[in-house]
DNA sequence: GATGAATGAGCTTTCATTCAT
DNA sequence: AATGAATGAAAGCTCATTCAT
């Protein structure tokens, strides 16, 4: 089915496209013109592909998140340490984000979009990359408890926890204009979330209580 | 001066049933001729007031944050002890984003408006929050760290990194429809940022290394 | 009265304001606002002296016109030669447009509206300052025929013709950015009008049938 | 290339219908959808072909001008005699105007526009009539000169000078609603150009001042 | 399959004029 | 008499989408 191929072929060249002039400009600013200009293909042409400017938007997401999961993926499973597993993660989401910079804030863009349009799908792919990332996280989170690393912590909290710090860490990143290295403010958030905060005498006094919440989550 | 008061209050007046109809369709469905029905005026008073629409979207995030910023402010001034104050902007943090749940989105519009727009005022303002926001929690941090409650830690780095917790928290509250009680998710936060999770062993062996980093920071 | 006397001067007043704001901006880019702030009195006040902006428009036009005629006037009754009336009206409108050349692209906007408003008030005015230039050309033709300086030509096709070839040169001056002199050129139009362009012999060869002609008219 | 040359045709259609839909209403007046239900083609179309309102005009003025001129040097072209030259000239402008006699008024609002826009090629393209108005006058004027028919005159001023009366009787017949005979203006305008105006015994007298002035131009 | 000409709903902004004070 | 806040009709232009070729 070679015509198959080529026509799913052909959307991704085009989605690649889309991708790019989207980051460039922002989804608003720009126009159906730009990416058939950029694909080097006439306007309608596109619409032989995608159904609406929306729909392209969606397919851009779509490409990005499938590579980060892949990424991910592949990174997390060529470890058997928890603690390896950890690293993985971590520099997977920075060496992906760092390797795009320029299309982070389309990220930002697309989360907007998603809380105004009807098109229910938009939130349909951010549970999903979410979900992705919270079940990681609470496998992860659940065997570095078991290996004795963790303290007892509910995992599913922890993991929405780690992920809320990531996007908020990238977020921070963007809107500061990608000026900080993202490594860094990976590495420095680990340590915290490794050590805490409190000293030796504080830890002491408090510890029965926090080890509670961290135990009953949110 | 009535005539000077009347003005500001009637701008003011404006943008608050701007910040209204945004909030509820999002600044790009937001229509000038929405607004002035909202506000019972015609279309054209509101240009007696504002610009352009645009500048009515800085107005509105200038009042929020101002808001915003005065009540972390009164409800810090109000404690002596610096634990209390770590709980007081918790506090005005998970009620104020509460109280506004319905706003929320608006301010990831804002963020990602502010990314792609000519105007320079956008990214200022929000250099201006972080900016206040980044000093606030560095001088916390500072007194924490004097009185003994935490280890040596780089109050910079730590500032960004809370406020980089809260925004995250903030965002997966936003994008997960406002599901669940805030306020759990910044206490879950506190406790983790306070205790660590390395469990005891896993804490003497690294505790060196981890806190070396914690010192240096970013 | 001197009511009746205030209210006049007062909307004089306001006509010089317009007429300088008019010439500046010209008619279309003119607002109210900018006759307002000239004249420094609020807007709604030239309301009270003046119905409608197209009001304006035609009161800056009469009192142009009027002391355009009343200089006219003024000069040619000083002279009693004919032949000193001719040199008195080419004086009085290189003079005045000169003296107001900022003013003169307002004449072809006044001229262009004058052919499209509803308003018939704005032809008549143009037809008065015709029929005057007009009633003054045929009788001082008539003059300078009589006295034997003018060989018999129609009054009337002769003064219509005259003013037009003014119209003319006032028109490419205006059109020319007011770049050359305008004393020069009305100076050898008249040497033209006086001696004729033909050579002795053409002349001798023509004579009798241009002659018929120029008596004729148009 | 039929599809290059479809495009000009059908630009050249619109600028067609927008010279009708701009002559009867002006300028000012017209709305683009006016033009439009002219073409009976959609609004949006006409921006498919035309950048602005302002281009629009700029290109009926460009067509009008074009078939002047092409009209004029045809009519010369055809004449050998410098003599017959002159008349087609003059029959030229005549029957041109004539024959688009509800246009004409449209031709004083571009001039009001060409003084007030920003946009520079509207002077140019007047500059550019006139230039080859002037041209043609200067050289057909050196003619006639040569072959005896003038008397000795600066060619270039001669030239202005005709251009200009033919604008101020074309002014004069538009300023009028066209209700005078265009033609017959013409003529008695050459008769008298022809002859001059003075006396036998006043061109005696004043012949040899007169003779110089003509010499020496503007 | 590929195209791009055609479309028109829809948007922000302007500004002459009104009228309550 | 003087004002200026309020108004809303109006208009140029954009651009996602369609569809005939």
């Amino acid at each position: 089915m070679p015509a198959i191929v080529d026509k799913a072929a052909k959307r991704a060249e085009i989605v690649r496209h889309a991708a790019d002039v989207f980051s460039r400009f922002g989804y608003n600013a720009t126009k159906m013109q730009d990416i058939a200009n950029a694909a080097d293909i006439g306007k309608g042409t596109i619409y032989e592909y995608v159904r609406t400017k929306e729909e392209l938007f969606l397919a851009v997401y779509d490409a990005w998140m499938s590579a980060y999961e892949t990424l991910i993926r592949e990174r997390v499973a060529a470890c058997t340490d928890p603690l390896a597993k950890v690293d993985a993660i971590r520099d997977s989401a920075v060496e992906f984000y760092t390797s795009r910079a320029e299309q982070a804030p389309l990220l930002l863009e697309f989360w907007a979009h998603a809380l105004r349009t009807d098109n229910p799908a938009f939130l349909e792919r951010i549970t999903r990359t979410r979900t992705f990332l919270r079940d990681l996280g609470s496998k992860l989170t659940r065997e570095l408890v078991a290996a004795g690393w963790f303290t007892d912590v509910d995992a599913r909290s922890f993991a929405d926890l780690e992920t809320g710090i990531s996007d908020g860490i990238f977020l921070a990143w963007v809107l500061e204009g990608r000026t900080f290295p993202l490594q860094k403010a990976f590495t420095f958030r680990q340590s915290v979330i490794g050590l805490g905060l409190l000293s030796g005498d504080a830890r002491a006094l408090l510890n029965e209580r926090l080890s509670d919440k961290l135990k009953r989550g949110i």
